[in-house]
DNA sequence: CCGCATCCGGCTTGATACTG
DNA sequence: CAGTATCAAGCCGGATGCGG
C-alpha cells in the first residue's frame, strides 16, 4: 500500500487521512441523516435523540466548512434553514451503508459463520420484532 | 426506520449504535490494519506512526474488551504478544474497505475545502498540488 | 528494544440554561 | 425554530518511567 500525501502530511491509509479529515462523534450519523433529503436543525435532532442542541450546532458547522454540508437559507417568515449534501458526501455513502448494516446487525448475537442469503431477508422490521429478541 | 435496542438502550440507527460500541479515534484504522494477518504491538505503530503509544495500548485494551480483537500470547523468549480480528469484525471489514477508499479519493479533489476569504488570493500552484505528481 | 502505566495539559463532548 | 453561553466531564497527545 503507498503512502497518502495531503495537506502536506502523509498518511499510511485513507482511515488516517479520513480521520484527520473528517473527524467528530457524530458526523456520520449527521450524513447518513441527510442521505434521502435536506433536513432542517429541528429535524436532526429528532432523529438523531442522544445529540445535544451544542453537538449537533458545531458538527454541522464543521460539516459544512469542511464541505460536506450545505446550508441553504430559505426566506421567508419564519426564514427556515436546509442542511444538505454536497457531491462531496456522497462518495461516503456506500460507506454508511455498511456502517449501519454493521451495526444493525450487532443486535442479534448471530454468529457470523451462519450465511444468509440476502435475497431471504425481508426488507425492514415491524418495530415490534426487536422487542422479542430483547426479553432476556 | 425501525428503532433498534441494545443493551437497553433505543438507537434510530446502527450509527448510533455503533458509536456507542465502537467509540475511539483510532479504533477503525486499528481494524483495518489488523485485516490481513494478526500484528505486534510493534508492527501496529509502525504501521501507524501518528499514535502514541498510550493510545494504541489503550484502544487495543477496550478493542479486546469489546470482543473486535484477540490478544494472543506466543510463548517463548522473549514472549510475543499478537493482536488478531475476532470473528465480530470481519463484519466490519466492508464498510472500512469502502472507508478506506474514500478517504484515497480524497486525495484527487481539491484539498483544502475550507472558505477562504479571498479574492485576493492569485489562484497558481499550491503546495498541494505537488501531491498529485507524488503519488505517481 | 517491547508493552505498557502514570501524570499533566489541552481539546472534544456533555448538561443545562438561555436568546432572537 | 435555530441556535449560543457557560461550565463540567471525559478523551486524547506528549513526556516520562518501568520491568522484562
Amino acid at each position: 500500500m503507498s503512502d497518502i500525501k495531503y495537506n502536506n502530511k502523509w498518511f499510511k491509509s485513507g482511515l488516517e487521512l479520513l480521520n484527520e479529515v473528517l473527524y467528530g462523534k457524530w458526523k456520520f450519523i449527521i450524513i447518513w441523516n441527510l442521505t434521502d433529503k435536506p433536513l432542517r436543525f429541528s429535524d436532526l435532532r429528532k432523529n438523531i435523540p442522544s445529540i445535544t442542541d451544542r453537538m449537533l450546532s458545531l458538527q454541522l458547522k464543521e460539516l459544512e466548512e469542511e464541505g460536506f454540508v450545505e446550508r441553504i437559507v430559505l426566506e421567508g417568515n419564519p426564514p427556515k434553514i436546509d442542511y444538505k449534501l454536497t457531491e462531496k458526501s456522497q462518495g461516503l455513502l456506500p460507506a454508511l451503508t455498511a456502517l449501519e448494516s454493521f451495526g444493525r446487525n450487532l443486535v442479534q448475537n448471530k454468529p457470523p459463520y451462519k450465511k444468509v442469503l440476502s435475497q431471504e431477508i425481508p426488507l425492514p422490521l415491524s418495530e415490534d420484532q426487536e422487542s422479542f429478541f430483547d426479553m432476556l
